[in-house]
DNA sequence: CGGAAGATTGACGGCCTTCAAGATTAGTGG
DNA sequence: CCACTAATCTTGAAGGCCGTCAATCTTCCG
């Protein structure tokens, strides 16, 4: 039973694991919130802009995306979330929250609350430390992503986030330089990149003619991943894991 | 001498206490974090992109500016950084710095080590608590900026660029709905907002002539702050702090 | 089998960049 | 006090990237 719970909470283990070497009591304080286990359908929506009150959550499987949408009616997807993440954790902490987040397949995650989180920082100060480093790291995230969209063109923006992707994925066990399987649509692209569906499959197409990189059937493959990186200009220190950073 | 400290400490203490009603023992503590003052003059970058080792800093005057470069040269500033806020936190927790930060005049500045911030969390676990929230309040920004560079057009990006910074100083006392003082170049807000700095130029001179911001000599002038915010959409609830969150 | 969602391609146009050249301001040294 | 330089601001013209509109095709699922 416990063994089963370990299994199911590694992702978030592993990643904090890789920032504060954790202690048992660590460990066990971390598993203790994973306690309501919850699933939700692809396209209903888990947190909802503008609304109070919202809980967070620990995604276990399947992917997710935050976004924002404007009054306009356009939509702007923040970050793709994959097993491990925190979903919606801004929106407690913050009195309203200021995104939405949707499932992009069917999930399951854990819910979590303010007041379990704080005793648990009461509990292991440590911890506290590691959801710091956590929240940062979502944060280089979200700053690459605006490097992206602001100083790179529709070609390099794709070619980065998809190799972003790849590493994130790679460090959960999901994907390799070979590629990843990979449930995002050309709109759900369009809407994290900044750019219309249309121009979307273009770029796809022109990064498949060069030889680059291949997306089809829900798979992205790394034709010639040297030449990608180098054509995107890919420095994943953001990401760097190599080894836990406080004893 | 403790009274001037707590003048000089006000920015910080002032923003975390609109979400952690801060006991005397925490303001204490927080005080402590204030320690090794330090100044820098404009231009002289105090992190430094893709170093080790980085310090991080609580800045206490003057205007700086985080950001990254590309290796063909181009520039995207993540955020410019106000009184209160923390300088390079991220460059710290993370391994390697993802980005750098250049004061934008010449700026005061306490430095803070890891240590301490831990030590503090450990002493008063709420401070963790509302460290992580400004931290959740910084993405907030960059999220919204990001919204900004994927899905608005120049001249409401300007626009609600100019707003969201107005709000935060409205926040310290540096502005009001009227205006503010404003250090930027158009070289720096074309670098923030993705844009070349002859755009910038070209929209601030049609936001000037359809009658709802002025941007000259140094100075933001709201000519028509209802109007302004109905043309930018903005909506400040990712900045909102009426009250504290925690008791 | 019908309908919806996604993928693909072409034509046209607009926003914004790049290149180029002045104008204005501020700081510096003679 | 004035010439000189550098930085910033300003304006014009040409062109490219990417958005919009429109149509066709494929896939999937009830």
């Amino acid at each position: 039973m416990g063994i089963v719970h370990n299994i199911k909470n590694m992702p978030l283990a592993r990643k904090l694991g890789a920032f504060v070497a954790l202690s048992e009591i660590e460990h066990t304080v971390l598993e203790g919130l994973h306690k309501r286990r919850r699933t939700f359908c692809a396209g209903r929506d888990l947190v909802h802009q503008g609304q109070s009150g919202q809980a967070a959550y620990i995604l276990v499987s399947g992917w997710a995306c935050s976004y924002k949408i404007l009054m306009n009616g356009h939509r702007q997807i923040v970050d793709f979330q994959i097993p491990g993440d925190f979903l919606g954790l801004r929106s407690v902490l913050l009195k309203l929250s200021d995104h939405s987040v949707e499932p992009i397949s069917d999930i399951e995650v854990t819910e979590v609350n303010v007041s379990d989180l704080l005793e648990a920082f009461a509990e292991t100060p440590r911890l506290a430390a590691a959801v710091l480093w956590a929240v940062s790291r979502d944060e280089a995230m979200v700053v690459e992503h605006l490097v992206d969209i602001g100083r790179r063109n529709a070609a390099e923006r794709m070619a980065h986030f998809l190799l972003e992707l790849g590493a994130r994925l790679s460090l959960v066990g999901l994907g390799s330089k070979a590629g990843y399987a990979c449930p995002l649509s050309q709109y759900l692209l369009a809407d994290a990149l900044g750019l219309s569906s249309i121009h979307v499959n273009r770029v796809l197409r022109k990064l498949r003619e060069t030889g680059m990189l291949t997306f089809r059937e829900g798979y992205v493959a790394f034709d010639n991943y040297e030449q990608l990186i180098e054509f995107a200009e890919f420095d994943p220190v953001y990401l760097d894991q190599a080894g836990p950073l406080l004893p």
